[in-house]
DNA sequence: TGTTATGTACACCGATCTGTGTGCTTAAGG
DNA sequence: CCTTAAGCACACAGATCGGTGTACATAACA
């Protein structure tokens, strides 16, 4: 027990103040938004004075960005990295996030923020980017036609669900699934070099 | 000259102050977004004073859902109605709408409101529900195997579109309508009642 | 023991927001 | 002319927001 506890009556030491008040804001900036979340609000739910959080951010639109940098995509960057799977297969788990949240939190940060330029906009643009590049080197593993297409178009179909099961308040990435085999099948020509089902090439 | 212009110095006639109201909030609210545009700003923008404007609603929540009522779908719903087009073609046209809005106001209601109650995002799902309807009866028209799964895919992808041109601030319809061309390609067999092509089965 | 970070508790500032209260002005209709 | 409806201008209430100032408490280190 070097410190990590906490002082009997003031004071908690556990984890520093910063990763509270991220880890709060995981909570809160995703359940009821970020321009709904003041605060006071954040700083209590991370047990962190106002005071405090104020030295260790400048500002709350710098949380905000630190936010959406640290929110873990451990869904979706888990993905790309599982071996285990053909890359065709890899593409399609990409879909397999049924009960994740409310909505795709780099979308919400950009219409709740509604300034592109704001730093967290800039970063949620960053990593949609990312997600598109990392889908067509999945693609083009998998022998795609067009990889950079299919990246696109694989993205597009995940925002599309995210956006859908916002409005609609029911799961759409099961639909979007459909459209990617749809499409996967399609610009994967059977021929290619996909590891199964290499010989059997049509029906 | 009946009325309908303006007193030479107070209180202006023309078109009442509902429709005024109405009018400047088709453009403050999606330029600016709902929360970032204040009653104050929202009454000037209208030429209408505060007090005229909360004798017309009685909250900033009506006139919010009485916005979304009123906007005006023109691209999509005006789509279903060509008749000069064949219905494989009125399918595709609906992404016909490169630089529209900066994001589909529907969407955007439902994330700024953040509340599934609100009149505006029940509204929202109404018609979000209703637009993937009439994709599904053009989608039976043009002779689709399983017209609701077709419709309810193309609505998927107009979301898609819609969420990451915002984002991105880059146009995604017209990868949207690659990969609608796709699936209805293939949710239409060259055999069944569309109107051309109907000899020309393959290649 | 004393110093220095680090943190707390809490009041407070200024801005902004939704919504009202009040008194005045104008147009329409008899 | 007088009444009634509609609107305007403007101040203001009450709440909330982001952010600060201040005085005090604790832990680690010298």
């Amino acid at each position: 027990m070097t410190e990590s506890e906490k002082g009997p009556t003031g004071r908690r030491r556990g984890r520093g103040a910063r990763e509270r008040i991220l880890s709060a804001s995981q909570q809160l900036f995703r359940e009821q938004g970020i321009n709904r979340t003041g605060m006071n609000e954040l700083c209590a739910a991370a047990e962190v004075s106002k005071r405090t959080a104020y030295q260790h951010f400048t500002s709350k639109d710098e949380i905000v960005a630190e936010y959406l940098r640290r929110f873990d995509p451990s869904v979706l960057s888990g993905v790309f990295d599982r071996t285990d799977l053909t890359p065709r297969e890899r593409l399609l788990a990409a879909f397999d996030i049924p009960p994740t949240t409310p909505l795709c939190p780099y979308i919400a940060a950009a219409v709740e923020l509604h300034d592109p330029q704001h730093p967290a906009s800039q970063y949620a643009r960053e990593y949609k980017k990312a997600v598109a590049a990392r889908l067509a080197d999945t693609a083009r593993e998998a022998g795609a036609a067009d990889p950079e297409q299919l990246g696109e178009q694989l993205a597009l179909l995940i925002d599309g669900a995210a956006a859908r099961t916002r409005v609609l308040d029911a799961d759409a990435f099961p639909t979007a699934a459909a459209i990617a085999t749809v499409l996967i099948d399609n610009a994967i020509p059977a021929t290619t070099g996909d590891d199964r089902r290499r010989e059997e090439v049509s029906s």
